[in-house]
DNA sequence: TTACATGCAAACTGTTTGCAAATAT
DNA sequence: ATATTTGCAAACAGTTTGCATGTAA
């Protein structure tokens, strides 16, 4: 038995980080169980929670270096904090205003149509929809 | 003549605003020449460099103020500054991840099909759509 | 004359970093 | 054994705020 690794020790693995005690807590808690929307902070804290022994600064590098593997995604919403997406394929978003909730649109049958011609030298990388909720 | 008062001070007294010397520079820079992205400290150089007597802490609490005042929009680019809009119509954005440039789309012939249904409660407040480029 | 606006510096928030101790390979 | 990662506290950037001074009405 002594090959056997858990598939998020694979996972990080290939993605060339070390699977130390804190990555693959905090990869556990945000791969595993759906997409999810997290933002450093509360992340530290559901990891504190679970009695995960975690700072805060390795939870800010750790989001980092997941976004940078491409395991997360980086959200774009004005505000204070930074939020990163476990829901890396193309989606969208529904962001309620009043509460700063964030939901994932599945982007089949959502299309974007009569974007203008892209300036010289440059091509989408992607496009990005937040469709912004308030109370009705 | 005592009744002669500029296009931006009426504007500014329209939006509840005292036309001080601060805030009637400021929107002229901002609203008398087309459309424009400015975050503070951009702005807050331009005005020093064109010798109008503004703090720092001025210009961020004004562009706080326009922006209440329907006067700007704020951007959602991910990033460490706030981006304003001079456009406040209904329109979408390029944005360069090479540069951090933005420009804008005008909204015509863009359109958004497909959005699902949006939770109980909520009505769609605006959409807002970032083309992110890259370099070719 | 009175309420509101400004400037300054200090406070604050979210995030990053330097370095010594701990861990993965 | 060695390179990497962690935790802590200090540093940092952008932004906001408290208070005394100045300005608009």
């Amino acid at each position: 038995m002594k090959d056997m690794f858990s598939p998020i020790q694979d996972r990080l693995r290939r993605a060339g980080l070390r699977p130390t005690l804190q990555r693959v807590a905090l990869a556990e808690m945000l791969l595993s169980k759906g997409d999810r929307h997290v933002c450093a902070e509360d992340l530290h804290a559901e990891a504190r929670a679970a009695r995960v022994p975690v700072s805060l600064a390795t939870v800010y590098n750790t989001l980092n270096q997941f976004k940078a593997a491409g395991l997360l995604r980086e959200i774009a919403i004005e505000g204070e904090r930074s939020y990163f997406d476990t829901n890396t394929s193309n989606h969208f978003h529904f962001f309620d205003q009043a509460n700063g909730e964030l939901l994932d649109i599945e982007v089949d049958g959502v299309q974007v149509n009569g974007i203008p011609e892209v300036p010289a030298g440059k091509v989408i990388d992607r496009v990005d929809v937040v469709v912004r909720l308030k109370n009705a």
